[in-house]
DNA sequence: TGACTTTCGTTGCGATTGCAACGATAACAA
DNA sequence: TTGTTATCGTTGCAATCGCAACGAAAGTCA
């Protein structure tokens, strides 16, 4: 049979999986232990960073988290104190989040650590290992936009490397 | 506020978690689409190529899944009679699971399309670009290896990019 | 105006997840 | 031997997941 030799460890969507894993998990581990934060929760604060007063819609298609999941994130933030969320006065379909005092302070804590371990490692790599690891990760994604039976990209992924 | 232009689209983790998942649900796709399996059950195909009358223990130390989701990940093969499972005469704690004839066929039609995915992404890459990835994730883990806070790795996924 | 379509955020629900137990068996030590 | 410890695969359980469907609120157009 053809594929007895195939070797799932070098299987690049298992890598890629594997590796990702990881270095969610490390990431998750300053989330909870600073303020008992999920990956879905840390994701929105970080978006409410750069926007005030978004719409779950908005959140939903720049952080790659589905509709339900922001709804019930945002929710969680907001019991939690770390984030307001009222009406939208011009839409009443809409909903205006954006950071607390408290929710900032939050990100004050956990940002420096997510920046701290990402620094960590990417200081193994030299600056030319860097680039092509982005420009064969961004090359991926480009044969992936080209296929029809892949879930197409939020356009936020697209753009949002641009600043 | 110091992280104000922190943009999370250029946040490595960030970044990698994407497109992890991206690639996966593409192959998950062909998964669904050709057999039902999951990833957990493909998982287990295909570590039971090439290794017959393994144990829950050794595939869950191989493939990054957790016991319990190889346990029933066993289960679901075996009641679609892709895997026989049967005592282990020497140690009756272990088990010993192995690829039936259907489970051969079913990989037989999965593989092939699974490696056409992995051709068709690496295609648009240099293989200077691929080594470069492959690479700088072999580094990344190697960070991770040296960090105490970040889950450790499974052995297999070290050695086995050996063969 | 009024019937339609679309978009909003939320909720329901079955399935899956991760983790911590569990009972059963084996290995080990006194 | 017998008591202790370690390891096996499985199961319980609460939390989360993805997806579909929902009611409410615009938008659209005859």
């Amino acid at each position: 049979m053809a594929g007895k030799n195939f070797n799932l460890s070098a299987f690049l969507p298992y890598r890629l999986a594997v590796l990702s894993e990881r270095v969610s998990r490390r990431l998750a581990v300053e989330y909870e232990r600073l303020h008992g934060l999920s990956v879905a929760e840390w994701r929105v604060l970080v978006h409410l960073l750069r926007h005030e007063k978004v719409s779950v819609r908005e959140i939903h298609t720049c952080v790659n988290l589905d509709k339900p999941r922001v709804s019930r994130a945002v929710a969680r933030l907001e019991a939690a104190g770390f984030v307001d969320k009222i009406q939208d006065t011009a839409d009443a379909r809409l909903v205006a989040i954006s950071l607390t005092e408290k929710g900032l302070a939050a990100l004050g804590d956990i940002l420096p650590e997510a920046q701290t371990i990402e620094a960590h490692l990417l200081a193994c790599l030299s600056p030319r290992e860097v680039q092509s690891f982005f420009t064969v990760m961004e090359k991926l994604h480009g044969v992936l936009d080209g296929d029809p039976k892949a879930r197409p990209r939020m356009p936020a992924d697209v753009d949002g490397l641009r600043d």
